[in-house]
DNA sequence: GTAGATAACGCAAGCGTTTACGAAAAGTCA
DNA sequence: TGACTTTTCGTAAACGCTTGCGTTATCTAC
């Protein structure tokens, strides 16, 4: 089958060109009806534009950029995904997709910006700022601005309760870096729902894994080295949760046996590695792809910036069971 | 400055379009004489293709895509600076980039793949054999096949060298993966420098880091807890350095003072941590992204598969120096 | 029912390239 | 030198889409 142009579905639907496109694109000037038979003909045919003619008449091409990320906050697998997944939207709405810096935000013909794991704090975040050009962040929550987020607090506190459940009372919350609206929040919600439960939450009990396998590590690693008394840890990330996996192998403790273990993420992992299946929080990381693009496009046409918080909810595997001795507290 | 166009190419220079076209794409039926006035023109004013009017003219749309990595590989900084270099060349040709899966390779519209970071043993690799399509390996080398890798003997043989220069004897090399050819290469290399200089390698002397910080960092502490007794490591790859700086830290050693340390990548860190300079092998990461580009593009015009070696050099930083107490074979 | 306003749609001219095709210029050979 | 081949180059028609303009159909209000 050669390739499905715009004529095809014009003549099939009965009307011009013209129209095909001004249905497709939600212009005016096009009736409810002839919409919707319009519409119909290109799912029936499954018909795609093509990006390219389409920025070409357009005009100038216009790119939407991506930063990269800093190295701490949030690791490879998490970025490829998310970054396949905007650009799958994005060039499917006629634009290119480029990884950029912050700094190319003033490049010509760059029309926009995302921009994962960003800190309010950053200097590229004032970068953004200051020019004109639209941004939405992915994994802060700038007022004003527009991002997309996960409900933090609603995934750590069904992670939490989940280990209350099984019974457990000394959990350690492993946090990342303290710069970030996330891991702060995931810390909050930690002691919050500690409070609920009428445990006072111990600083002892947090552990800083800087939201690295080797940071978790080591930290994981100081404290059996201490004698910490706690039976299940509750990560701010998978990345820290495998780190802390790790360092209780290798102290001979077992879990879920001796210890469970939770992340938060859900990252998908790669094949190579076995793991054990980690108890986690998902992140709809599709939809995060997909949100954040849509935020962009939406941004484009003019509309006024907003936040979108996507839900989370818990996974439960093989890295949590009941608490072996139950504890008095 | 409004667009640039071929047409004020064609103006400047004095011929038609079509002239220019044929100039610029290196087509026959164009004399030396034009060809060169039409490409100083060309750099002069500074013009660049309309990508999307080029593949619109072209016919139907021709993606490349870039397949992700596998996790333990290489790492993040890495694969995102390629990843941009290959865009970067990629879109300038007129082709469009995409983050693929090896299993897209037979999807319409992909013209090719390019596969950082796919062992030769690995499934994938026979799917993308299996397919007619052109496809290029960044970090292999498989015979008959298109691939570009850097010259990883050079460069760990540089190391070492340093190293024995140094006056160091007892040298750990921190291995990757077996797996693969690169980390095969660099521990061979290890091996042979090291008979050279009259020191048979000991097995001892070997250690296993995966690839990773956190794996590095595990397999140090093992050799300090064993009393191990060595006064350099030679790490296969600049993330494992990072493990292994951590855990001579965390036993209160100095680098390098009591302990020297080499990479191996040369990764631009991530300005919010800050390391001790290593000590490293550059890997020419423009040039490994441009080439990859290049061969791909040659690939498509239908030259026949060939690999590229591209040169290494040690990088003198802060974290090699002089043994501290000289020893005696 | 008619005039005037508005909404719906078709027409066709681009957008910046590439690439047949044919014309003109330059070589070639006897 | 003339006829014939080859090379060089200009012309113009695509490529698939968007959009301004003008035309026709549909409303609205009296």
């Amino acid at each position: 089958m050669s390739k499905l142009t715009i004529h095809d579905i014009a003549k099939h639907a009965g009307v011009s060109t013209g129209t095909v496109s001004r249905a497709l694109n939600g212009r005016f000037g096009v009736s409810a009806a002839t919409r919707d038979r319009v519409l119909r003909v290109v799912s029936e045919l499954g018909y795609v534009p093509d990006p390219d003619a389409r920025q070409l008449a357009k005009g100038s091409r216009t790119v939407i950029g991506i930063t990269r990320f800093s190295e701490t906050s949030l690791r490879n697998a998490y970025y490829t995904l998310l970054l396949d997944l905007i650009q799958e939207a994005l060039v499917g709405a006629g634009y290119a997709v480029r990884i950029l810096d912050t700094k190319d935000v003033a490049r010509p013909g760059v029309a926009g910006m995302i921009v994962p794991g960003v800190y309010l704090a950053d200097p590229r975040f004032e970068e953004l700022r200051a020019h004109q050009r639209p941004f939405v962040v992915i994994g802060e929550m700038p007022s004003e601005y527009t991002w997309v987020e996960v409900d933090n607090r609603n995934g750590m506190r069904q992670a939490i309760t989940h280990l209350l459940g099984l019974g457990h009372t000394r959990i350690i919350h492993m946090t990342g870096s303290p710069i970030g609206q996330t891991a702060q929040l995931r810390l909050e919600t930690y002691q919050n729902v500690m409070r609920d439960a009428n445990l006072e939450p111990n600083p002892e009990l947090i552990l800083d894994g800087r939201f690295t396998q080797l940071g978790a590590y080591r930290a994981m690693q100081r404290a059996l080295d201490q004698k910490l008394e706690f039976s299940a840890v509750a990560c701010a990330s998978d990345e820290m949760a495998f780190g802390v996996l790790a360092a209780l192998e290798d102290a001979g403790l077992n879990v879920p046996k001796d210890i469970s273990v939770t992340g938060f993420d859900d990252l998908p992992l790669d094949d190579t590695i076995e793991h054990l299946p980690l108890t986690t929080v998902h992140q709809p990381m599709r939809l995060i792809g997909h949100t954040a693009a849509q935020l962009m496009l939406e941004l484009l046409e003019g509309a006024a910036p907003r936040g979108v918080l996507l839900p989370t909810n818990l996974v439960t595997r093989a890295s949590t069971a009941a608490v072996r001795q139950p504890q008095t507290v």
